[in-house]
This record gives structure tokens, C-alpha cells and sequence, in this order.
DNA sequence: TTCTGCATGTAATCAGTTACATGATTAG
DNA sequence: CTAATCATGTAACTGATTACATGCAGAA
């Protein structure tokens, strides 16, 4: 129950409308907070009608109009009352790991699909690395010359990047423990 | 959509009750897969009805009946065939991310809360690596003598570990960012 | 007698996903 | 002429959570 405190922090950020919300959310919010714009949409009627945010009609040329968004008093007062409860336990869903397990009632050319698939997921996460110091070194080129802000930015991608990393390590792991289940015969030269 | 697949792996590694699962989902499988026991008994009427599972009553002493599902080849079949399709991208859902962010709307009594916050929840995650390292002493004390089913398992345990341990790095560089935020000011001894 | 563990469920609600829909502009 | 980007939504469905409910056994 936070996507709206997830779009109160992105709209103190910075105002912006449902689509641009849309697009943080498949950019830098999304790596802790994930949503799509149907469901974007449906929360800021929600959180207007709660007078959590205000929004203000921006015409553009050549493009349609807008509607940008501003957190308001009470959204941030409603921000900062969640922010002081507990953090609650989070709900874990690591498919992978249930894959992996389940292997172990597959055959051998099953074994062999998943060490594709792992494969291609390792390379996924490959990807998200080089994104995220890619990112650092553009947003944090100077890591002592902070403000708060960024300074609290910086460790949430510090995260990101010490999970991927983790991550890399891991499937590394996982790929020599499945590769070790059918170990390659050796052959004679023919 | 895999928690039937979850029930699957849980079953073919050893029959159980509902009861027993859910059970299970608070421990061991429940390190990568979440489930109430409300969840559990709907998914396995499912699951019956699509012939995945059967059951056994079993009459207890002192004890209530229970019912003993195991996974039935038409189940083991639906397994497989999921096993072998692509991993889905895990939706992530990072609280504390949010609210790390969020901290820089709140002011210095909020930030120093926060600290609190994530003391005590670092002090779970402690809790929580110390918990899995007991599991991997008693569960593999032999790492090089084990079967492919108790590989696998180990190398899941492993990947918890190792996200046990990443969490709590971070959470240290997180401690550290909140506190450079507001540093205790030095006062004469009166 | 109160609490914990064993054992199973129903009902209501909420959150999130998927499918469908529209319409303009700009770049290839 | 097609695809991508900008911009906003509705409707239906599925999955998950929360609240409520029952009943027995054994331990404190």
C-alpha cells in the first residue's frame, strides 16, 4: 500500500504528469518500485480526491496537453506520517529460485534449458549493472559534493548496484552447481 | 502466477498438509516464496480440480485429521513444462528504498527516526543470515557429498545468504549517509 | 483457564495485471 | 506508410491480503 508514497517522493522531486510518472517508474523509481500507467492514473485520481496532490493543465505545441502534478501540504504531511511508521517485512517472490529447486524433478536436457535461461537472465542483469554506474557516473560524478537529496539518491543506487553485483556473483554460483549436476564427458579425439 | 509451481517443487520434495506448507512457506521455501495459509488451501482446491495434486486423509491420534497432498504426473508434467519457459522479471517492491528517498521531505526528528527504523531493521536481517547460516551448518555440514536435489537447495541457501549479507553492507552505508546528514554537534562539558 | 499448536476453511476487499481504446505528432 | 513517442484513460480479471470462524489437545 505505497505506490502512492512512491509518487508523493517522485512529485517532491519533481512535479510531473501521469505519463512522465509513467516513465520514472520504468526508469529510477523502478528500480525499488515498480507500476505501469494504468494503475498510475487510477492512483493520482485517488490521491486528488484525497487533496494529496494538485494538478494544473499545461498546454504544448505540437503536443497534447498535459496535466503535471504537485504534491500537496497534506500529501506531504501524509508522506511524512508513513514515512515514521515501521517498514513492513517484505513479500519475497524469487521465481528463479523456485526454478532452480525444481530442476531437480527435470531431466538432463531440462537441466540444460535452465543453464540457457539462467544464462540469458545473467546477461539481463549484466545490462541493468553497466545502467546503473553508467548512471552513477553521470548523476554522482563528484560523490563529496552532495546535498541531502542526492546524497540519499546516491545510496538507494548504491543499493541497486551492490544488489546487482550480488546477483552476478550468485547466478555464477548457480551455473557451476547446475553445470556439476551433468558434467560434459570426455571423449576420445576421433 | 507460480505459486502453484512453489506447491509443486514443496510436494515432490516431500508430501505434505496444508497445514504443512504453510508451514513451510514461513521457512524454508518462504525465504523466496511468500504465502498465507488462506492463499495455500485455495490454490490446492485448484490445483486438485486440475488434477495436479491428490490427496490422502490421514486420521491422527490425539491429533485432527489432515489431508496429504502429493504431486500427481499430470502435476509433475505442469511442473516441467513451466520450468522450461522463460523466467519472468521479478516485480520489485523496495519500502525502505522509498522511504531513504523520501527522508529528504522530512525533517531532522524524521531522519533520526528513520535511523531507529533501520537499526531495528537491520537487526532482523541479522537475525535472519544468522538463522540461515545455523540451516546450512545442520542441513549441509558436508557440501561435497551431496545429491543433486540437496545441491540445489544449498546453492538457493547460498544466494539467501549472500543477499543476507549484501543487505546488511548496504544498510551500514545507508546508516552512515543518515547520520553524515545530521551530525551531532559538539558541545562543551558543562 | 488461558495460551499455543494442529488443522481447515469462508468472505470481503484491495492491489496489480492484461486487454482494449483513442488520437495527435514526428522521424525514418 | 509505418513505427515510435506523447498523452490519457476504461473494463475485466486475477492474485493476495485481512478479517473472521471453528474446534480439539496439551502445556503452563
Amino acid at each position: 500500500m505505497s505506490l502512492e508514497h512512491a509518487i508523493l517522493v517522485s512529485l517532491l522531486e519533481q512535479p510531473a504528469s501521469g505519463y512522465e510518472l509513467a516513465r520514472r517508474f520504468d526508469r529510477s523509481i523502478g528500480r525499488f518500485w515498480t507500476a505501469t500507467h494504468q494503475q498510475i492514473y487510477r492512483v493520482l485520481k485517488r490521491m486528488e480526491a484525497d487533496t494529496w496532490i494538485a494538478g494544473e493543465e499545461i498546454g504544448q505545441e505540437g503536443l497534447p496537453d498535459k496535466k503535471v502534478w504537485s504534491a500537496t501540504p497534506a500529501g506531504r504531511a501524509a508522506l511524512v506520517t508513513w514515512l515514521r511508521a515501521p517498514v513492513q517485512p517484505e513479500a519475497v517472490r524469487h521465481e528463479l529460485a523456485v526454478k532452480i529447486r525444481g530442476v531437480a524433478f527435470d531431466d538432463a536436457p531440462g537441466r540444460a534449458a535452465l543453464v540457457a535461461e539462467v544464462e540469458r537472465y545473467r546477461a539481463d542483469h549484466e545490462a541493468t549493472l553497466a545502467g546503473y554506474l553508467a548512471g552513477e557516473r553521470r548523476d554522482f560524478p563528484d560523490p563529496d559534493e552532495l546535498d541531502a537529496r542526492e546524497s540519499l539518491q546516491h545510496v538507494v543506487l548504491r543499493g541497486g548496484i551492490a544488489y546487482e553485483r550480488m546477483v552476478l556473483a550468485w547466478l555464477d554460483d548457480v551455473l557451476a552447481t547446475l553445470r556439476d549436476l551433468d558434467p560434459p564427458t570426455r571423449k576420445a579425439t576421433p
